[in-house]
DNA sequence: TTTTCATGTAACTTTATTAGTTACATTCAT
DNA sequence: ATGAATGTAACTAATAAAGTTACATGAAAA
C-alpha cells in the first residue's frame, strides 16, 4: 500500500473475515493480501476492537475475528471506531489566529467542517460492510448450463 | 502558516484584497499578513486568476487585485478554482487491483467520494466571502465617545 | 532607455505526516 | 516449556506540502 487511507485499509480486511468466518486469521495473513505489514494491520484492527467490531486471539490459531454480522456494521460504524477523518485539517496555527481574519475563516472553516462531517457520517451510515463484501463477488454468473428456470 | 488548507489561506487573501479595494496588494506584502512566502501567495492567486475572481500586474504599484464584489464569490466558486480536495484520496494502488475485494472497495468509495464532493459543494456555495469578511470585523463596535445619535 | 519593482516559474530544501520495519514483551494452546 | 500469535514502542523510509532561492519577464517611472 503506498496511499490509500485507514477506512479503505480496514474495510478490506473486514471483507476478508467476513468471507472466512470460521477461523481467525492472523495479522501476517491478513498483511499479505492488503500488500502490507502484519503491526499496520493491527493498528487498525486495534481501533476496531476497542470498538467491538472485531476480536483478536493471541497465542495457537489466534488472529481476528468479525464479532457482528456484516449487514450490521455500517462504513459509518468503521468510520467511527477510527480516529481518523477522511476531511483534510483546516485549522491554523495558535499563532496566526492572533489575526481577526484568520480567526473568521477558522471559524467559517470550522463550522463548514462541523457540518460536513455530519453529511458524510450520514452518507456512510447507508452503506454496510455486506454491501461492499457482495459487490466483490458481484452475482454469482449465471451459468449457462444452469440453475435459472425458464417460464 | 503550519499546516493548514491552501483554500484557507485563499480565503484569507481574498479578505484581504477585499478590505482594501482601492489599490492593488503585492505578493511580499500578503505573504507577511499571512504569515507565509510570496511564492504561495503567487501559486494560490494564480489559480484564482484562471478562475477570474483576482487579476493581477507586474511592475510598478502592480500586485493583486479583487475581480467581483465579495457578495458574488461563494466558497464554492473558489474552492473550485482551486485544484484541491477537501477530502483525502482513497484510491489504491493499481497493482493492489487486482483483488477483486480492493476494486470492490475502491468503487464503493469512489462512489461516496463523488457524493460528498457534491454535498460540500453545496455547502461551500452557502457561504460567500463577504459572510467572512463581515464576520472578522463582527459588528464595527459602538463607540461611546461617538458619533451615534440618540432619539 | 535605463532603473526599479512587481509577477511568473522552475528547481531545490525543509518539514510534517504516514506507512513500514524491527525488536521484544506478553499471552495462550499444546 | 515451547511455539505461535498479538501488543506496542521506537525507529526508518516514503510522500506530500510548504518554504526558499534564483532568475526571467513585464510594466511604470525617472
Amino acid at each position: 500500500m503506498k496511499r490509500s487511507s485507514r477506512l479503505s485499509l480496514a474495510l478490506h480486511a473486514l471483507v476478508h473475515l467476513h468471507k472466512q468466518p470460521d477461523q481467525a486469521i492472523t495479522s501476517t495473513t491478513l498483511a499479505t493480501c492488503l500488500m502490507t505489514n502484519p503491526v499496520v494491520v493491527r493498528r487498525v484492527l486495534g481501533e476496531l476492537r476497542e470498538a467491538g467490531i472485531v476480536a483478536s486471539t493471541k497465542g495457537h490459531d489466534g488472529g481476528w475475528r468479525l464479532l457482528r454480522p456484516a449487514t450490521d456494521i455500517s462504513l459509518r460504524t468503521i468510520y467511527s471506531a477510527m480516529g481518523e477523518s477522511l476531511l483534510i485539517r483546516t485549522e491554523s496555527d495558535p499563532g496566526d489566529r492572533q489575526c481577526g481574519i484568520v480567526r473568521a475563516v477558522d471559524t467559517v472553516m470550522g463550522e463548514f467542517i462541523a457540518d460536513a462531517e455530519a453529511l458524510l457520517a450520514a452518507r456512510l451510515e447507508r452503506v454496510s460492510l455486506d454491501d461492499i463484501a457482495r459487490q466483490a463477488v458481484p452475482h454469482p454468473l449465471p451459468s449457462h448450463s444452469g440453475d435459472h428456470h425458464h417460464g
